[in-house]
RNA sequence: GGCGCCGUGGCCGAGUGGCUAGGCAGGGGCCUGCAAAGCCCCCUACUCCGGUUCGAAUCCGGACGGCGCCUCCA
């Protein structure tokens, strides 16, 4: 804690909640639902202590929006949960910088395919940054790897795999024995279920002249509005595009060996995404893709789908525009199941809110009592006090939760139970008297917590902006208040309260003096003497 | 049409064949000059109808209700 000269103490708690990660697990299993097999199936990298991780990027042709952030924020927590356990991970997320809608994009505006993707893509890197999630190792863009598509595409036509029609190549589904297995399509069980059946024609496209409608592009000759968005490469079959499965499979082999451990995206790219990639890739080498795939459920805004029209995609600046926290949106965001369909609310966002700074309100106070603690451990070596225990406790029932397929709610329950029993210690000690000891074991807890869950980190940043004028004139108000409040004025004292609540600061007492929430950041006026 | 999901207390949201999470909100109390924060106590639920069982909200069947996906939407 530091005193400048006017008296007022910063304490966004002292010590800044760390962002730094290192091996805490226990070393139990984590399991988590793979769609292939549809069940729950222990992690097993292929290299042990290693894990691969690919995970299927934004289609950068507009601003990412929260439905896109709930799957993003799912799988940072995946790569920081196993991080947390010790794993090494190297994650990929790729940049889709072409695609039909990318093209388009690039048409309506008159720029080219770079110009119209590079605004989007920089956006896409603040709101990450707004939201605290961790960097992948790699974030190749599509563009880059055209090479990699191509070569691809010739080891699938070596392999008979693939033909090749006016210029467009086409991967048939029919010569690859299991596809579709991902999406529970099966050809070799006579005609596919109706369902898939129409999937498939939906999915044929009239312009392309394919052996079987239900074969889908591998790439896509040509070069009708393309050429004027920049958008055509050279290859064998002459100048075209890449199809749209292609890069996830060029970029992820590239990166991460023709075999990852975990593959992951939203529900929606099970088919024909997904699907399509296995086929692609396990065409290719003749080995297993990926050896788990995960799928996070989408979002809903209100109890509603997302969608233009209703108007409720919102991206992470509208929300902050409406004074939302990042650290709430965080929070709420991963509240839920991954496999749940989770619904946005404001109320919820309201709820995260409250229980962010719950967590993050008892960090603060443990930090304080634990300057004030210093040196005054007196408990006998090897003694552990109850709330040491229920510590420990929780720390076993954290990675217990989270080790069932991410069981959110659950690991955050036991969060809470030792945000319970620490107030309650600190409130029957007294600041002063805790010992150092479990004040440091609940701290270590906290952040061990936050190098998964990232929130309280989040929120101690919140407090870096703030309006430099209303807080000086609070910091003054303050003081005049503590006078009124040493002459036992209270009406004064009172008075001045809810001038400064009328401005939406939130004023606590405490023997030490006045703490005041001044949009994110605290501010603490000491007492007079 | 196909595939699939869900129905838990005011709201959100886990979970288990019997030991009845957690958060938010609400009520009462403690603390406080009054508040705030925190603590304690209360509000103890599982859509309905059958069945299995010593016992089901948890298993099975049915009904009703809500919902998702099935064209490049994470």
């Amino acid at each position: 804690m530091e005193t400048d000269s006017s008296g007022v103490v910063w304490t966004n708690c002292g010590r800044a909640c760390p962002k730094r990660q290192r091996p805490t697990g226990g070393g139990a299993i984590l399991r988590l639902h793979n769609s292939m097999s549809r069940r729950l199936e222990e992690l097993r990298p292929l290299q042990p202590g290693r894990v691969t991780i690919y995970t299927c990027g934004p289609t950068v042709y507009d601003r990412a929006h929260i439905g896109n952030f709930r799957t993003f924020l799912w799988e940072d927590l995946l790569r920081r949960y196993l991080r947390w356990k010790g794993y090494q991970v190297t994650q990929v997320m790729n940049l889709t910088d072409v695609d039909d809608r990318t093209i388009n994009a690039a048409l309506e505006s008159g720029a080219d395919l770079a110009a119209t993707t590079g605004p989007v893509i920089e956006a896409f890197a603040e709101d990450w940054g707004t939201l605290g999630l961790e960097e992948p190792e790699y974030r190749p863009r599509a563009t880059e790897h055209v090479d990699g598509m191509v070569s691809l595409v010739e080891r699938l036509t070596e392999r008979g795999l693939a033909y090749e029609r006016d210029g467009s190549v086409y991967f048939a589904i029919s010569r690859q024995a299991g596809y579709g297995q991902l999406a529970g399509i099966d050809l070799s069980a006579g005609p596919a279920p109706a369902g898939a059946q129409r999937a498939f024609e939906a999915a044929a496209d009239e312009e392309y002249d394919k052996e079987d409608a239900r074969d889908f592009v591998l790439w896509k000759g040509g070069a009708r509005g393309e050429q004027a968005a920049g958008a055509v490469w050279d290859s064998p079959w002459g100048p075209g595009r890449p199809g749209w499965h292609l890069e996830c499979s060029a970029m992820a082999m590239e990166y991460l060996g023709d075999t990852l451990d975990i593959h992951a995206g939203g529900v929606d790219n099970l088919f024909p995404h997904h699907t399509n990639e296995i086929a692609q890739s396990e065409g290719a080498t003749g080995k297993i893709f990926a050896r788990m795939w995960l799928h996070a459920a989408h979002l809903q805004v209100e109890g509603e789908k997302m969608s233009k029209s209703l108007g409720n995609c919102y991206t992470i600046p509208d929300l902050l525009d409406r004074g939302l926290r990042p650290s709430s949106l965080r929070y709420l965001l991963l509240s839920g199941h991954y496999r749940t369909r989770l619904n946005f609310t404001f109320a919820g966002v309201e709820a995260a809110a409250k229980s962010v700074d719950r967590i993050h309100q008892l960090r603060r106070r443990v930090c304080e009592a634990l300057d004030a603690a210093t040196g005054k451990d007196e408990s006998p070596p090897g003694a552990s006090s109850a709330l040491e225990e229920a510590v420990a406790r929780a720390r076993r029932d954290f990675e217990t939760a989270m080790d069932d397929d991410l069981n959110v709610s659950q690991a955050l329950a036991a969060v809470f139970g030792v945000v319970r029993e620490a107030n309650q210690a600190l409130t029957a000690a007294g600041s002063g008297d805790s010992r150092a000891a479990e004040l440091r074991a609940t701290l270590a807890f906290l952040d061990d917590f936050d190098r998964v869950w990232g929130v309280l980190a989040l929120r101690d940043s919140e407090g870096t902006e703030t309006d430099g004028d209303l807080e000086a004139w609070a910091v003054a108000r303050a003081e005049a208040r503590l006078k009124a409040r040493a002459d036992r004025d209270w009406a004064t004292a009172d008075a001045i309260r809810e001038e400064l609540q009328t401005r939406g600061i939130a004023v606590e007492d405490s023997p030490g003096g006045t703490r005041m929430l001044i949009g994110s950041n605290t501010v603490t006026v000491a007492a007079g003497d």
